[in-house]
DNA sequence: ATATTTTAATTCACTGGTGAAATATGAATC
DNA sequence: GATTCATATTTCACCAGTGAATTAAAATAT
């Protein structure tokens, strides 16, 4: 139990140990930037533990959920790939694997014959409208004890973070 | 360029939809949530992409971190699993690769046989200081534009979801 | 003391995801 | 209009991580 919160305890420590070693390290960024990256896998652990009953994973529910909130519940591989920020090797496992269950169906592109047309099927719809409200209840309490400027200040902060990211991610991908 | 952003513009539409159609979905913690699984996902890119040139991947980093920043260099497979949130199988696998490359040795345990001893060599030391000052730079950029009381914040709301996180964690593990 | 149960680490078979090459269509250039 | 170049998807071979079974050593119960 409060598996986190050792986690946490020990990286403090050992920040605090490897900056006396190593001043010039920046000591508040890194703690930051290792809080996101624990609690990242630890949101996807819950979120996959939520979804295994129903045989899903990640990726799968994720891609299955952007092609529930588009009006027209359409897509391609290509643009699931930018928005799910998986390889199009692994988009084309994705869309097997949703084909097979007839969560989704595949038709080829009328009018860019390259492009793989992809829909959500009705079951597809149920599956999503099934899944989502035993999901609000941990969802709430992910949060529970947050005000409303709490929550706020989170947003704020993490979308700075995100243009942050995105400058960092250019320099890498030129 | 601006991946980050495109997504989580889309994300905002997406969940704006969705809680039309479902009215209960509570749709400030849904992109909270979101953003954090999209930033960790993100920041652990990031950092994989620092770590490759030196061929070693985000967990096996982090367990030669946490070797190093010990006062004694030292731990055991299963406290690694612990503070890596890694399974004993990956565990075991990371300690094969880091041995060949003559960053840490293994020994048999003194007291307690069946444990084994995981110690960080001089070599495992100097690659992570050569390692270490290269990613300043990058991680200082990060949190760019972060005021001082941005940082606390950030810090004390990644935290308090910490807390939250552990509560859930046992509901799932009793 | 011996038998049983628990704990630590490893091995094996498998799943999810990636990079490089292949295929096929479309767009641009000569 | 043939050739070159770019884009969308798939296939193949590989890497990282997981669950179930295995082995060995401690701890506990009988």
């Amino acid at each position: 139990m409060d598996r986190l919160k050792q986690c946490i305890a020990m990286m403090d420590e050992g920040i605090g140990r490897v900056s006396g070693i190593i001043p010039q390290m920046p000591a508040d960024e890194a703690r930051l930037c290792r809080l996101m990256l624990m609690l990242g896998q630890d949101i996807e652990e819950e979120l996959e533990s939520e979804l295994k009953p129903n045989k899903l994973n990640h990726s799968e529910f994720l891609t299955l959920m952007i092609l529930y909130s588009r009006p027209d519940g359409i897509s391609t591989p290509g643009e699931l790939c930018e928005y799910t920020n998986q390889g199009a090797t692994n988009m084309t496992r994705i869309g097997n694997a949703l084909v097979k269950r007839g969560l989704i169906s595949r038709g080829s592109g009328a009018s860019d014959r390259r492009k793989v047309v992809i829909r959500i099927s009705a079951a597809g719809r149920r599956m999503v409208q099934k899944m989502l409200p035993p999901m609000f209840p941990r969802l709430a309490n992910m949060f529970g004890g947050f005000s409303a400027t709490d929550k706020r200040q989170l947003d704020r902060l993490l979308r700075k973070l995100a243009g942050n990211l995105d400058q960092l991610g250019e320099s890498r991908h030129p």
